[in-house]
DNA sequence: TGATTCAAACATACCTGACTGTTTTTTAGG
DNA sequence: CCTAAAAAACAGTCAGGTATGTTTGAATCA
């Protein structure tokens, strides 16, 4: 067993005891990440409580111990996924070196590998999933604006001198999400990074020049 | 036994006798019309065989005695969307007017038309549903290729004085593919349809500047 | 013409399997 | 001991498939 390093989920005061019974944290953790890996592997709609219990290793009813039901496992499992999505691009973000001179290059690269990852699939499937089902859309929206806007407060960070741009900033921000999430969506299809490098190239070469001629 | 019985599926030419039971193609398109409805309504993953035969308004034994199973029905279901995007796409790029100045605006007016249309709704449940469903898969992706060979091959029709811009009409292709396909797709979360509008405008003038500058 | 025939179109009932949620029972920790 | 975690057994619902029954309507021949 891990040592209590783990306080994880909602812990967000300090807990000096670390009850031996809050080790159930970490079996929480267990089950939400075998969720995600049934939304990735197998898809939101073929996802099932049995399949859940199942990867996570307990049965279904120790699960049911800890998420009394399906719906409330599902919540916890958006926030769960919007923690770790937003954990994970702020520490690829923050490891770009201050000194990166193609820095528009480096947060292309560093969202490219976000969009590609396991967790952006996950995202996907429950997005979809949120369209036609208003109960899970009502859990997901609000954890979409929260990550769009980390997303645009990193950018504006990450970019400072684009500050005067204005409306120019706005505009580039939009095509790069659009693009490359466009890109990420087809790209779970039929993979063809030759064609995704073309493209992320010359979005970076556009980017440049949208900053340049705004910058006279 | 019937004359003019053997060819029922594939009609194609044409068929001076369409006696009465032919008519029973009205029932197949009525009950593919509804699964499509499906789709759209309910999401892929919660159409189910019963929702269809009531949204069609008969009885799901009739509708089993034209698809024997479900799987025929989702195997007709693509096929018969993969038609109607295509007729759809086709009519309406036919319907620009040849002497059209601004034919690059038209093309991407013609294409955001399809993109925010049902049938794209549609489609979209199942390219992602396919992820996840090979079966669904082995069905669809024929259709997808299909598709973006014959929306290539129209741009390429529509624009032929880019002929000879070799890599570059490739390239904004794929710009213009994934960039609105991008927009398609967020756009159905929340519409924001003056965001769209300025970044097809955008995309319109990158087009055009893409095409000059490879026409020195 | 009109009665008979026959297959297709349509409908009803039931069976099986899977999923969710509840309840009950066992195991382990303080 | 006593409480929480984990497991197992049980019940209700709903989906898809099968089997069978009913209607319709066109073709055939007296």
């Amino acid at each position: 067993m891990p040592s209590v390093k783990e306080n994880a989920t909602t812990e967000a005061e300090e807990q000096p005891l670390g009850w031996q019974a809050q080790k159930s944290a970490a079996t929480r953790n267990l089950i939400l990440d075998a969720a995600i890996t049934c939304f990735i592997d197998l898809g939101y709609a073929m996802t099932t409580t049995a399949k859940i219990s199942n990867k996570a290793g307990l049965s279904r009813g120790a699960m049911l111990h800890h998420f009394p039901s399906k719906s409330a496992l599902i919540q916890a499992a958006v926030e769960y996924l919007h923690r770790r999505r937003l954990d994970a691009f702020r520490d690829a973000v923050s490891r770009i070196p201050a000194d990166e001179t193609d820095r528009i290059r480096a947060g292309i690269n560093v969202y490219w590998q976000h969009l590609t990852s396991p967790l952006f699939v996950a995202f996907h499937e429950l997005a979809v999933a949120a369209r036609t089902d208003s109960e899970l859309g009502d859990i997901l929206y609000p954890a979409v604006d929260s990550f769009d806007q980390a997303w645009y407060e990193t950018a504006k960070a990450l970019f400072p001198e684009w500050e005067k741009t204005g409306d120019v900033f706005d505009l580039a921000m939009d095509l790069t999400q659009n693009l490359m999430e466009g890109m990420a969506i087809n790209h779970m299809q039929e993979k063809d990074e030759q064609r995704a490098e073309r493209l992320l190239t010359f979005l970076a070469k556009q980017l440049e020049s949208m900053l340049e001629e705004s910058n006279i």
